[in-house]
DNA sequence: ATCTTTTTCTCCAGCTACTATAGCTATTAT
DNA sequence: ATAATAGCTATAGTAGCTGGAGAAAAAGAT
């Protein structure tokens, strides 16, 4: 039996956080000490590893929570979890493809700005006219 | 004289967002007609297209703050605003260094399911086995 | 002048995924 | 027994909007 702290630290989720999760309903609500302080089994440690990791790779809690379904039911067919994963596969991909060029729109916003004071600052101009801008954003 | 709607047509930023501006202090608040409805001069078009702009490239409310105070002294030397882009351009590239990784992880994940169900699903044996990854996140 | 439609007003709640605080209680170590 | 550490609940706050309710104003049609 873990307690919260321990759990914490063995999975690098922070203690509020795993409440919240509970809140949530990632977590199921945790069986309780004799003081009304939560105590987890082993598989909860490797539940909230599941989830960790998920979030890290930037799912949201409920493309989570439905891996979390799909993975309670082991006859069901597996491309129902691959979707889940190809659209997240998507999502970081737009987000790459909508910050590369905001990279290269403000390398040359803050490289070219040659002026001395802020009446002829680049930046500024840059920002204030959209039409300096090299690509569409 | 443009009303609320006009502006927002005039710089494709939303009539409440427009509003929220202005309660953030970003945008002075607005002359009002007769009936209490706000009005904007030029200037204010050129300034929301600006702060627009700058959302886009997503610079936070806070930083934009910074950006319109400098614009407004235009005696002050350039660098100010040169740092707070450099710091953009900077937030920009650790977003994009933190996602590439993710998208590496999840083509991984997902283009190498090959089980029939999920008992044997490689996308949910990735999420809970870290030391499957690749690289780290 | 009246009627209808569209626009705008304020205030307040909700979104995501936590994070932080306050005030209190439980457990552990000495 | 006491002190230190860890945990509890409940609530509010974060960023940057977005949406809805209900009322009032403005604009266009007759």
């Amino acid at each position: 039996m873990l307690t919260i702290g321990e759990l914490s630290r063995a999975t690098g989720v922070k203690i509020p956080t795993i409440r919240y999760y509970e809140q949530m309903g990632l977590m199921a609500a945790a069986e309780r000490s004799g003081g009304n302080q939560r105590r987890y089994e082993p598989q909860d440690r490797d539940r909230l590893s599941f989830i960790k990791h998920a979030r890290d790779l930037g799912f949201t809690i409920e493309a989570i929570r439905e891996l979390l379904e799909l993975s309670a039911h082991p006859e069901r067919p597996c491309a129902d979890a691959d979707t889940i994963a190809i659209r997240q596969l998507q999502i970081v991909r737009n987000k790459i493809a909508k910050l590369r060029p905001l990279e290269k729109e403000l390398e040359r916003i803050a490289a070219c700005c040659h002026g001395d004071s802020i009446r002829d600052c680049y930046v500024l101009q840059s920002l204030a006219n959209h039409d300096m801008c090299v690509s569409e954003h």
